[in-house]
DNA sequence: TGGATCTTGCGCACTTTGCTCAAGCCGTAC
DNA sequence: GTACGGCTTGAGCAAAGTGCGCAAGATCCA
C-alpha cells in the first residue's frame, strides 16, 4: 500500500478545517480538478485511512463527561476470554493490549463519580482480571490530534 | 444543554453506519422528514456533539503504526510548561492529566520502534518531567467505540 | 387557554454528484 | 527512443440533493 503522498494529506488537512465542505470546494481549496479529489477520497476511503466515525461523538455530549483510564493484570491464558467480558460493558470504550505481562489498558466513561466506580467494580470482578488501577481523567492537556503530522507529511524537507 | 434524545442517539448511529449518506437518506433511514434530520444534525454539530474528524485518521495510514502510551510524573509548578513543551512534539497526539500526583498520560505514535525510542527520549528530555514509563501497544483489544452507548440511548427501559 | 418548541410536507432555485470520455503529463522499463 | 501504466485534467450531462422559507399540525407545560 503506497503511503499518503502530500495532496493526500493536504486534501485531509482541509477536509478537517471544513468536514461539511463540498468535492467542489475542496478541489478549489486544493487548486485541482474535481475528478482529482474525488479519486483521492475513493482511494483514502477505500484503504481506509479514515475510520469510522463513531471516534468522532464526545462522549460527554452523550452524558458521559468522565473519562478514566484503567490498568488492569490479566491471569495468562485468559486474555481472550476477558477481552470478551470487557466487550460485553457498554461503558468500556477501548481496550488496549500493551507491552509488561499481559497487561490491559482500558479506556471507560461514566456518568458521574459513582458511575465510574460502578464501572471499575465490575470490571475489577470479570474473571481473570488480577489487579486494576485507575487514573481517573482530570484535565485534557492536548486534545486527540493529527494535524501535527498531517502538516509534516506536506512539508517537502526532513524526512524525519 | 438539553442531552441527547433518542432521535438524535439513533441518527448518530445511522450516520456512523453509513457516513457518506445524504440527508435525504438519512430521513428515511430514520422515517423522519428531512428537515428534522437536517435540524438535528445542525443542532448536533452546534452542541460539539461531533467533534473533529481528525479524530478519525488513522495514524497507520499515515505512516505510524506504532502507538505507546507514556506515564510521566511533572515536577511541581512545571505542568503548563510540561504541556507546552509536549504539544510541540508532532508524535504526541494526546495527553490526559490524570488523578494521581501531577500524573500525565501521553499518547504518542511512531514510524518504528526506533523512532519510538527516539521520541520516548524527547519526552524524558523535556525539563520538569521526572520519570516515565512507556507501554507499546501490541493488540488492539476493542478499538475505540460508542455504539453500545448510543444504542443503550435508544432503549426505552433501564436507565442505567 | 395560550405560548413555546418541534415536526411535517411542500415547493423552488441552485448546486453538487456520479459517471464517462478523450487528452495530456510523467516516470519507468525495455 | 519509445511504449506503457498511472494520475490528472477539463468537459459534459442527467439525476439527485441542498438550502431555505413557510404554514399547518403536535405536544407539552404552565
Amino acid at each position: 500500500m503506497t503511503p499518503l503522498d502530500a495532496l493526500d494529506a493536504r486534501l485531509l488537512l482541509v477536509l478537517i478545517d471544513e468536514p461539511r465542505a463540498t468535492v467542489l470546494a475542496l478541489s478549489q481549496r486544493l487548486g485541482v480538478a474535481r475528478n482529482t479529489v474525488q479519486a483521492r477520497l475513493a482511494r483514502l476511503e477505500q484503504r481506509g485511512a479514515l475510520t469510522s466515525l463513531e471516534r468522532c461523538v464526545d462522549p460527554a455530549a452523550l452524558g458521559y463527561p468522565l473519562t478514566a483510564h484503567i490498568t488492569a493484570a490479566v491471569t495468562q491464558r485468559r486474555l481472550a476470554e476477558v477481552a470478551d467480558a470487557l466487550a460485553e460493558i457498554p461503558e468500556v470504550i477501548e481496550v488496549h493490549g500493551i507491552s509488561g505481562n499481559l497487561d490491559l489498558l482500558i479506556r471507560v466513561v461514566a456518568r458521574d463519580a459513582e458511575d465510574l466506580y460502578r464501572v471499575a467494580g465490575i470490571i475489577l470482578a470479570t474473571p481473570g482480571i488480577e489487579r486494576t488501577s485507575t487514573a481517573l481523567v482530570m484535565r485534557n492537556l492536548v486534545t486527540h490530534r493529527l494535524r501535527p503530522l498531517l502538516d509534516r507529511a506536506n512539508q517537502p524537507g526532513q524526512p524525519r
